[in-house]
DNA sequence: ATCCCGAGGG
DNA sequence: CCCTCTGGAT
């Protein structure tokens, strides 16, 4: 089978899945989706939902934000870990929103990467889940599913996204990078992975892959 | 006891 | 490139 079929399978079957992936903890202000896709980083989001209430009752906006006392950021985002340098990032960054873009998440790739806490993926995502401009950034949960499902070639992240930014059209990559991680998490996920029970490595996935 | 994960820094 | 940072999950 052509590659080019395969995704377009791929696609099919994400699509019906998953047809209007849900928001990032359902925020669409591009603020608190910002704040909450920094803080999912290596937390899940059911974890993250369990402290974003109470911080966002703190501040919701940077303005009000920036003036928060880091110590009291840290005590709410405590669980999710990383939580000295997150909290940290959040005080900093709110003050620069402040400072440089009037208090206004920049639909702008270069001004969100250089946020501290910020890096390509987190950009990536505010880019294309808050101001729906196809943005495709490949983190390691969708670099190990393209290997498993022999998109690409599973010699680093880079080289995967470039391989998928080739492969799936454009207009498809505002919901697909929701779509995959979304189904990584329900059929396809980073241990205790049964191939068989994933309907695309079932059909597609490579031979011989055990665990992760 | 070890793994997860992205950002940041050496 | 390689390492650390956290704390929950496995």
């Amino acid at each position: 089978m052509k590659k080019s079929e395969k995704v377009a399978d791929i696609l099919n079957i994400l699509q019906k899945l998953y047809p209007k992936p849900p928001i990032p903890l359902n925020h669409k202000d591009p603020y608190t989706l910002l704040i909450a896709v920094l803080l999912s980083a290596q937390c899940t989001d059911a974890r993250v939902n369990t402290f974003t209430p109470a911080l966002f009752e703190l501040a919701d906006n940077p303005f009000d934000m920036m003036h928060k006392d880091v110590d009291d950021i840290k005590a709410i985002i405590r669980p999710c870990g990383l939580s000295p340098r997150k909290s940290k990032a959040i005080s900093e960054l709110s003050r620069i929103l402040v400072e440089k873009h009037q208090g206004q998440v920049p639909c702008d790739f270069d001004a969100l990467e250089e946020l501290p806490g910020v890096g390509h993926k987190t950009a990536s995502v505010v880019m294309s889940q808050a101001f729906e401009v196809p943005a495709f950034a490949v983190d390691t949960h969708i670099h190990r599913l393209a290997y498993r499902w022999g998109l690409s070639t599973g010699k680093s992240v880079e080289q995967t996204e470039k391989d998928l930014k080739r492969l799936f059209p454009k207009e498809t990559w505002i919901a697909l990078h929701l779509q995959i991680i979304y189904f990584g998490r329900e059929f396809c996920p980073a241990r205790g992975h049964d191939p068989q029970a994933c309907p695309i490595c079932s059909i597609y996935g490579r031979k011989g892959i055990k665990k992760s």
